[in-house]
DNA sequence: GTCTATACAAAGATAGAC
DNA sequence: GTCTATCTTTGTATAGAC
């Protein structure tokens, strides 16, 4: 099974998601996986390059959403369409990985570090040029520019992730749907 | 020295917020500090106690500021002081303590846990609470509840400073203004 | 209140057999 | 590609002396 590695892969992103880069162990993951910790550093053999392989999986994942995104043609729907992808990607309770390596950023190592600020400014610039385009067309209504707008409405949504670990849940819904609706109407 | 307990502390919100809850050990601690691991244990048995005296203060200063805000009259006053206090207690790269254990969520102790969450409600609602009062005055404007938008600045703020992190750090100002002028304006 | 010394468990990682 | 066994380091925590 060369798909192994996909497999792992996955579950090490969910670990992320659920726990961070620094707390899970290859012991965790080889459990979940149903193999030994040895044979996961035969695949993967430093954390470090499991972490890395994890972040070019999110951001080839990312490019293919900007161009799936892209394919849509009106602008209000190519937005939602956008944050309900991104929101698909994170279970309940979990977190996005990349905020979760964010949070980690001293102490995950420098490799990770690089892979996850390219990330992190691909992503607001995707959403900005959805509002540059929007704006445009006359779909979209904000003051300021585009790559403004983008990181209120990015950071928003990334913390509303983090905060609905901690208190109701639902919080989620209503800041997407505040955010999307500052623009739109 | 009794204020030992408070330096300890200090220190250790200082760690939080650069490395997290988990990612700290009692070895880094105790030699920022001065003393040995050994004195550090008499002073908070296990890391859980110190975790909870960590948060306890936060939860003590966050009740100070809001009886400093609620000092002053005027709403738009009021709301930047706010944010600016707590922009004041978060270094340059690192993050709010609250944020970092959010995202540890599911990895720190349940006494942590519950008082993260009862700390993040208060935040929220503080910032409601400023919004209502600068509604009803004629200082603010928007849409729908003031805990939509108070969840959206909130979330927008806490994620701006995560994001700062990975990418520019200018991005904090640049957000804070956008959502405090997205409600004076 | 602080120290030295130590126990114990968990982590990342490697060697070598199958 | 997978295993058992083992190494090394680090983390939390305790015992007991000063």
């Amino acid at each position: 099974m060369e798909d192994r590695k996909g497999q792992i892969i996955q579950v090490a992103t969910d670990f992320i998601k659920k726990y961070g880069y620094d707390s899970f162990s290859y012991k965790d993951l080889s459990e979940a996986v149903g193999i030994t910790k040895a044979t996961l550093h035969h695949h993967f053999a430093k954390k470090e390059d499991l972490g890395i392989a994890v972040l070019q999986v999110i951001q080839g994942q990312l490019e293919y959403l900007k161009e799936k995104t892209f394919e849509i043609e009106d602008s209000k729907e190519r937005l939602t369409f956008m944050f309900e992808c991104m929101k698909g990607t994170v279970q309940e309770k979990d977190i996005c990985p990349i905020s979760s390596m964010q949070a980690e950023f001293n102490v995950i190592p420098d490799s990770l570090r690089g892979k996850i600020s390219e990330i992190s400014t691909f992503e607001v610039d995707l959403l900005t040029q959805i509002l540059e385009v929007g704006k445009k067309d006359g779909s979209f209504h904000f003051e300021g520019d585009a790559k403004n707008t983008a990181l209120i409405m990015m950071t928003s949504y990334k913390g509303a992730i983090m905060y609905s670990r901690s208190v109701e849940s639902t919080i989620l819904d209503t800041v997407l749907e505040g955010i999307i609706t500052s623009v739109v109407k």
